[in-house]
DNA sequence: ATTAGAAATACAATCGATTGTATTTCTAAT
DNA sequence: ATTAGAAATACAATCGATTGTATTTCTAAT
């Protein structure tokens, strides 16, 4: 286990009595070699254990073929989906993923900027946290690093592209959906309306009723982080508005939150309270009833994201044009929006 | 964003007229440099930009403050809870954490082995893939790279310390439970046997089976890969069984397939069909009736395996003796294994 | 047998840091 | 003012690969 017995190209050449530059092309597959003597330094190399160095290679040629993708948090159902779908394109080219959690926090987001920066990652897949606010601390990475790519969450910033899900668009579904189905006091749960994201929903659900001659309500859309402890603070302080027969909850999580306490409190769902999601979290097809919601193509925008950002770092710095991708959604209609 | 403009410590050293050695002992804080010194250098660091590259560091130092982490699927919950806790207790440590997926494919497996030691990770925890059968793959890493530490599924294999919950314990805790419930015909759904967890699950069953004087049959023993269409699968061929009044499945993804089917057969959990899983995953509490299970310590396994390993990292090859660390689960009672 | 041109191999510099040793500079005691 | 010893800094080698250029070896045509 000790590093003293780590055999590089020099103990091959040593071995054969050869140049360590044509060890080094043998194993890169140079045409330069002799097919003989790339045999007999393919099979010394095997003979000997010999384990290429990447950190002296990447060091030398100064690309790392690897990516970096920083995702607020991997356990998310939808966040895992999209890194799959990362893998399995950088994968297909002959790239490694990085993936670092930034835990919706700023300072580990930043932390983790450096650190990629540091180990020279070729690109960066980046979902910012919902903490962020200021891009400043990607520039380092921009003028010494490489290309940004941001996904789910987009940014306008720099020549970094974006691709990202139609927010504006399933929320404006899901939000006539509610309407559609007989409700007229529909309350909204939004996430931190700091985040552009959550602003194009916002604004999907706000087209809707305006298209449907519903006035909105400032007191009917609700702030939160989203997660199932606030759904249901947040369902409490809405059993106390006047009048509600629907809720619009811009993540499933809330949601299901907020269907447990309404189901506590007697309250049906959907009869009283209609119920529309957005995420198609597993759960949601569980749960009783059984939650309508948004799904998103994550595993596709993962697979996206991925080929886009390597197409640029093969680019190079020079014509790398800003991109936004978006991506459809569809609205999934399961029992909790349905009144009978 | 082109890779001329990288700043060294050799820029800093020309503009300030000293030498470069004085200026990598300033960034690391050496007590070498004068304060005045540290000062200048770190001012002129910052004003020109300058970033760390860790390539080059890494393969003076030979060492590169990173643990490798291999883990079959990042997104079910039990792993990325793992995942979690790992990251927290190195990320406290100061170390950098590299995940990967295996997708529970041994090829995979193998391929990341060889990345972890080219990139020379300091360490490595393991979880193995259900396909991994010999352990050779690792011998490379062992000889030229550092520790292994296995997680959650252990094994065997040289001086290699494993941290896993006591699968045997949840296992025949939960089989208990079920029998105290009044069953006597208790169904099993075993994951692939080749895999040393599920052989200690299975043992769990067993022997509870024969504390309380039931005679085990294998036709009542069923193995598959757990998943929930396998669980559905397992669960029609359950019911072509001469009788059946329990079931223990050993994860909870199977054990919903199967509710899902009983559901639709009209068979009724828990009077009909008593179920108990392993995993407590978070549908579990949610699916109607709600799934009792066992709960393992999953974020805690995390930060024991990560610290256990960069204990070992820490005190290099002489003097890492094997342990074994087994951590207790607990039997969560909810609706679904409670007759009425 | 000679030789031009191609093929194969060797030489040497380099990527950006770190670190043991040598040298210079400073401090404080005489 | 001198000087011993400590403090600060410089020199030079090194980690393990890659790559442009120089040299050697081979091939095939005369």
């Amino acid at each position: 286990m000790k590093k003293n017995d780590q055999i590089t190209i020099h103990d091959i050449a040593r071995a054969l009595e050869i140049d360590s530059s044509t060890v080094s092309r043998a194993l890169n597959n140079s045409s330069r070699v002799s097919e003989k003597t790339k045999k007999r330094i393919l099979e010394k190399a095997h003979a000997l254990g010999y384990q290429r160095n990447s950190l002296a290679s990447n060091l030398r040629t100064n690309k790392t073929n690897t990516i970096g993708v920083i995702v607020p948090r991997i356990s998310r159902n939808f966040f895992s989906n999209i890194i799959s779908g990362i893998e399995d394109a950088a994968y297909q080219e002959g790239y490694n993923v990085v993936i670092c959690q930034s835990l919706e926090s700023f300072d580990r987001e930043k932390k983790i900027m450096e650190t990629l920066l540091a180990n020279r990652v070729d690109g960066i897949l980046l979902s910012t946290s919902m903490e962020t606010l200021s891009l400043d601390h990607l520039k380092p990475y921009l003028t010494h690093g490489g290309p940004i790519v941001f996904y789910d969450r987009p940014c306008d910033f720099e020549n970094c592209s974006s691709i990202t899900i139609n927010d504006y668009k399933g929320s404006f579904k899901a939000t006539e959906h509610l309407i559609l189905n007989g409700c007229k006091d529909i309350v909204y749960f939004s996430g931190p309306e700091t985040v552009a994201l959550y602003q194009n929903r916002k604004k999907g659900y706000v087209d809707a009723l305006a298209k449907h001659n519903i006035t909105y309500r400032s007191d009917y859309c609700m702030s939160s982080n989203l997660s199932e402890n606030e759904g249901i603070r947040l369902a409490e302080q809405m059993l106390k508005l006047p009048q509600v027969d629907g809720l619009f909850s811009s993540n499933d999580t809330a949601a299901i939150g907020a269907m447990k306490y309404l189901k506590n409190q007697g309250v049906s769902v959907p009869n009283d309270i209609a119920v529309v999601g957005f995420n198609n979290h597993p759960i949601s097809s569980v749960i009783e009833p059984s939650l309508t919601t948004i799904n998103q193509p994550d595993f596709i925008m993962g697979q996206l994201a991925s080929s886009m950002l390597i197409r640029q770092i093969k680019q190079g710095d020079i014509g790398v044009s800003k991109e936004t991708e978006i991506l459809d959604v569809e609205l999934i209609i399961r029992n909790s929006s349905q009144k009978l």
